[in-house]
DNA sequence: TTATTATTTTTGGTTGACCAAAATATTAAT
DNA sequence: ATTAATATTTTGGTCAACCAAAAATAATAA
């Protein structure tokens, strides 16, 4: 197996069993890294052959401490990577994502050190997720999604869970800025909008949306 | 065919037609790229059919205009890279690359453009290569290899042709450095070696290594 | 100009990453 | 518990990039 391909199938069951070692199926992986179901199946046999993952039949799929150690090590890679980008070039924070995906792929422990150095070691990257430091650890926070908040409480935006270009277009559009706080005014009974005030503007936020921006509590 | 594979067949015979349309053997190439010629055989076919080289049979492989327009192009990258690994993230200039051997493929016009833009747009690597502009022109000088200098004359170090750690160690054994001004002394009728002062010392570089060397006369 | 050597090409085969369609499992619904 | 709907796996196959060995071609030397 390609040590690129390896590196995309372990991220991505990073990113789907949440950081934690839940259970991902065939399903989502083959979805996520535009492949069928059915070569899912082929690559998660050899990554538990590579004791990368565990692989259990009709079952679905989980992390071992090896393959987490190494799809920390691409997350870390691919943030350091958007924060250098976003930082010391100049891109913006919604053009990073996918030139990072391809240079997470650059092996070279050295370049990722300097880089991190240069950046005065970030614990999060523009898009307010943290990056794992060099032994995988990540910089836990009082960090819930937007659609966890209570009414009337305050909070701070700090990062986004989707990179695509339309959600961070949409939150343009809205004008939430990571690093704003805001307030919930209501949450709508009828369809679970969430009500808040950001720059003295009232928005309005979809469940949707709101599942995909973190927020952190004042 | 795979765009990796392309850029480096295309790199590569560029630089063995030294940048001219010199036309490339299949048994050259092989050997730079570390396949058997078969494969060379299969891939300039390939080429030939992407309109990226000319390929005549069991004569040898010349690029055409689309070819090195690319080829140009992904020289540009590489030594752009190599002249920010150096400057800006201060790597050294024997450790630079290797490491944009990998990062040359990521092809994002923007990213180059900011990064040339960053260095003040360089038309020299830190090997003293020229590095083509964004059309591919390569910024021509007065460069001549040292082992074609003539005795008494006054040169400057202007860059190497190999990138192999052991011949940027042997240079910093011998206390060649880019930039530094040398004079001939003389040359060995026996053997060809260049007899030179540099940094007020007397070194004597082998007709191998002069091959290696370019300077610019002054 | 033939013989020898070197290079190139052809042929047949492998491996990795993928897919389509058929066959099994699993889960959910009646 | 049986059926229907979903998800998974198996099977057979493709394509790109490679190799080894044999065959063909070109270059060089005798």
């Amino acid at each position: 197996m390609q040590s690129e391909t390896i590196e995309n199938y372990l991220k991505t069951i990073y990113h789907l069993s949440a950081g934690n070692s839940n259970i991902v199926n065939n399903k989502q992986l083959a979805e996520k890294l535009n492949v069928i179901p059915a070569t899912v199946t082929e690559a998660v046999k050899k990554l538990h052959e590579l004791k990368l993952v565990i692989y259990e039949k009709s079952y679905g799929t989980r992390l071992t401490t090896s393959g987490s150690k190494m799809a920390l090590n691409i997350v870390r890679r691919h943030r350091i990577w958007e924060t250098y980008l976003a930082n010391e070039l100049g891109f913006g924070w919604d053009e990073v994502h996918e030139i990072a995906e391809e240079l997470e792929h650059i092996k070279n422990d050295k370049l990722i050190k300097k880089l991190s150095e240069k950046l005065g070691h970030p614990n999060f990257d523009p898009h307010g997720d943290p990056i794992p430091d060099e032994k995988g650890k990540i910089q836990k926070s009082n960090f819930i999604k937007l659609s966890e908040v209570k009414i009337k409480s305050h909070y701070k935006i700090m990062g986004v869970t989707d990179h695509s270009t339309t959600f961070l277009k949409y939150l343009e559009k809205h004008q939430l800025i990571i690093g704003a706080s805001i307030t919930i005014k209501t949450i709508e009974e009828f369809d679970n909008s969430i009500i808040l005030i950001c720059q003295k503007k009232e928005v309005s936020i979809s469940p949707k949306a709101a599942e995909c921006i973190i927020v952190e509590t004042l």
